[in-house]
DNA sequence: ATTTATCCATGCAGAAATGAATATCGTGTC
DNA sequence: GACACGATATTCATTTCTGCATGGATAAAT
């Protein structure tokens, strides 16, 4: 009989392309699975991938057994998530994916509060602006500006984050105060949250303006609000978060009508997962809370 | 990641429902599958079996993961299947099951013949009235003497091994020799392949006898004919196989008119499998042409 | 043409899993 | 009630596997 360890190893190597990335993504180390894929080869009598110096690619007889190899690795998947809510307590750890934006400033004060309730609840933050995906379970909770599509994802619309412009007061002081929007192109802004949209939200204004014309652009959204904050410039800059900041104030330009839709989702198979529910419900509580209060001041 | 070889065990425990079975069939040691469930069981946090005298007894939280268990183990069963044939050489071994009559008389010489022809292939048999598993590997080609109905299998009607009546000479000289099916009724008669249905037939020649008109009786057909060989009575023996006896002779009785339908199958997934092909071939061959050129003597 | 960045193969030391033997427990039987 | 049987736990020596460090090869980039 066959040691399925081999044909993880054979299905991750089939995924990446090559040794060393299947090796990453299985937690193990290039070596070993390079030995598992001669294993298997020695096993089966069949070469199956030819050794390239960009990796690894595979044969027609690895191809015929890549459909198969693909349904261990699903029906795996789908075991392990069922798996994580088998417990009855609700001690374990919860995966938790939101932007670096909201995984900064939005998600700390809400995790302490939890973990303060929930001493048995491990929490782990993925803060990325990628999109990770649920179904690989590279996360059991993402909190998206989107709305997800997958049909297997139970999805949940928290609220909306509005956006306001914001700036540090000494950056007023050199600059001045701007009171429209319009005066706004005489300043230097700071590329922050969604900048393509940003630019739209311009055109709509009848202000069209290029990519370039942000004088300082910045692919980290924290970075990008450390800057503001720094006086290096305005930003557009998500309300919730820019309240809780007292070194900026909001400009008192028109409002831009402009908001992210936050969402909140986690697979189907994790809706009778205790713990996975306990703190959805935290997060959506205490987000809902902290858009809410904040947005009509 | 969950490692796949706790999966594999798991799944083997739930089948089998004890350790030690599972141990034997996965080819390890009752201890090890022990640990691997345990090890299962810390990683997920949820007890999975409970253990009881007469073996491992399922949690629900254990039937919730069953079915994606076993579509894993389905998945691998396919893809060894399909790998057994990957390489372009016939080497390798094929299991073939059939019942120990036909194994025991009929096949020896088709083996050899196909080994002095291909010595790379090597040849495993399943003597056995039982029937074998294809889907489950059991083995990868089955003679049977009745068709089998599965849908994944491909199946391939060889002929019909007639039946006929023999006997010893020293018999026939201690009791005489029957004439007619009628005078079998003074006469002692083995029990050979498939007793109820010769029951049948004679009850549908107007002569009906109870189970016990057997004086011997033998769940071994190949005893039974080692029997009718001796001397000890009169047996209805597959044609192909006493004709090549000389210590029998066949009784002038009628014709009973009685005969075994013979397929050969193996699973749809072993059809590009050279190897299989081949001995697929050698085996109708052999067996089509020993049932035609005796069924006519 | 040289450099650089990947990627795979190999040798070796340490860690982890395995198997054999044995102990332990519960059940069914005489 | 004593005993045998079949099952799981435990212990320990050994094998096997894994990870680290290094070498070698190829293709893209300067």
């Amino acid at each position: 009989m066959l040691d399925w360890t081999l044909l993880r190893s054979f299905l991750a190597v089939i995924d990446t392309g090559s040794l060393s990335a299947a090796a990453e993504r299985l937690g193990l180390v290039q070596p070993t699975v390079g030995r598992h894929i001669r294993e298997l080869e020695e096993t089966l009598g069949a070469p199956l991938f030819r050794r390239q110096p960009r990796g690894l690619e595979p044969t027609p007889a690895a191809l015929d057994l890549v459909e198969d190899a693909r349904r261990m690795g699903e029906a795996a998947m789908a075991l392990e998530r069922k798996a994580s809510g088998a417990g009855d307590s609700l001690a374990g750890t919860v995966r938790v994916t939101a932007s670096r934006m909201v995984a900064t400033y939005l998600l700390p004060d809400i995790v302490a509060a939890l973990h303060v309730e929930e001493p048995a609840v491990d929490i782990e933050i993925v803060a990325s602006d990628e999109t990770q995906n649920l179904l690989r379970r590279d996360a059991d909770i993402a909190l998206r500006m989107y709305e997800p599509r997958q049909a297997q994802l139970v999805r949940r619309r928290i609220g909306d984050i509005p956006l306001a412009v914001y700036a540090a007061p000494a950056y007023l002081a050199r600059r001045g105060t701007p009171a429209t929007l319009a005066d706004l192109l005489d300043h230097d802004i700071i590329g922050l949250d969604r900048a393509d949209e940003l630019l739209q939200g311009f055109a709509r204004f009848g202000m069209p303006v290029p990519r370039e014309w942000f004088p300082i652009r910045c692919d980290d959204h924290v970075v990008g609000w450390q800057m503001v904050i720094a006086g290096a410039g305005i930003g557009f800059v998500q309300v919730p978060i820019a309240e809780a900041e007292p070194r900026v104030v909001r400009l008192p330009v028109e409002d831009i009508g402009f908001a992210l839709p936050l969402w909140l989702a986690y697979h189907e198979d994790l809706r009778p997962n205790r713990r996975v529910r306990f703190v959805a419900d935290r997060l959506a509580d205490g987000l809902a809370r902290r858009i809410n209060s904040r947005e009509t001041r």
